[in-house]
DNA sequence: AAGGGTCCGGGACAGTTGACCTGATACCTG
DNA sequence: CAGGTATCAGGTCAACTGTCCCGGACCCTT
């Protein structure tokens, strides 16, 4: 095996660990069975790693980050605001239909890190930057294009991110992305009618 | 120990490994902690169920069956519309509010019945359950106040569930009871402008 | 070229978990 | 009251998992 510092290590390491739990589930996932994934011996994981919570935090905030800047990606500023929000939840909707397993794994590690003492913070972490990345952008449409909102930003962000949350997970139970176009019209709509 | 028949001690069992569940996780519940929380000994576990995976489908069904009770019983039909779904939110949030985590115990086993083989079906059920509960009421109003809805039935009732099961996560990680009655406000007159 | 720090491999260990097995005891039937 | 069935208790087992240890290989400095 290739030498590599620890640093490009863990980093493989954590990689390695997201495609096993994305595969397998968080509760399947087992040291044996990220090694095995990433083509390294048992010891190397603890060489890098002082156990297998410390791997799983680097698991989150790798992921959190990446999750936001999913919603980051697709809530980018359009002519008009209609046209905005749908081809935000339309870029966002594209990447889950893509990655169902990986927002599945975001899913698990949320109720993970409530369960774990000394983790919740990764949770609320996650879900505040959720509601930080829609307010920003938020404030940013606000600014460009002279809107008035009938609601605080605050509960306006919040609003989106649990309902793009929830409709999220629906989606990841029932499957049936068919549905989901005509909701997204109708939220798309509802959001237009909130500014003026 | 007193004796009971078999279909009772099920339940007993499945209550506590409810109890046990909600309080330690799902991962953490083994079968000793739930005879350990029934007060039995570990033999009558596999005396009154096959595996413990026999024992967890249980669990999923009844807290399913559960769950749904609670949406029925807050959807109430009321005098107005408007009265109706901000009375409906208000009791299903008090019922959140008051139980976070047999809420919380939901999720987990939603994603529990997701990674199992053969679980599938339990999860898709729940949420299916939970579609029908919303589309059953929905239709139930149309018919008492004559409405005219601006949606289809369908979409309205999976945005209603998926809506508040994401604020429901959304409370459960960030926690902030004052941002919901905002968020509902607004869902509310949203919901009350769909139809006419 | 030698030595020390960094990295890797295989093996081992203790704890836990789901499952099972053998008896013992209570309840019911006839 | 006797026999049989249903219910319970304790002990045991095999498998798995996280963690750790020790020896060896590699690389960089001096």
């Amino acid at each position: 095996m290739a030498r590599m510092p620890s640093a490009e290590r863990r980093r493989q390491l954590t990689e390695a660990a997201i495609r096993a739990m994305a595969r397998d589930g968080v509760a399947k996932t087992t040291t044996r069975s990220i090694v095995a994934e990433a083509g390294l011996s048992l010891s190397v994981f603890h060489y890098c790693f002082d156990s297998k919570q410390a791997l799983v935090e680097a698991v989150i905030t790798t992921l959190t980050d990446q999750s936001v800047s999913v919603v980051q990606e697709a809530l980018r500023p359009r002519d008009t605001l209609e046209e905005t929000v749908a081809a935000g939840f339309r870029a966002y909707w594209d990447h889950v239909r893509a990655h169902p397993e990986t927002h599945m794994l975001t899913y698990e590690l949320t109720q993970y890190a409530l369960r774990e003492p000394g983790f919740e913070h990764l949770a609320r972490r996650q879900y505040e930057l959720y509601g930080e990345a829609y307010a920003e952008l938020i404030e940013q449409l606000r600014g460009a294009m002279d809107l008035e909102l009938r609601v605080p930003v605050s509960v306006l962000a919040r609003y989106l991110a649990a309902m793009t949350d929830g409709l999220t997970l629906n989606y990841l139970v029932l499957g049936d992305a068919a549905a989901w176009e005509d909701i997204l019209d109708t939220v798309t709509t509802h959001i237009a009618g909130l500014v003026r």
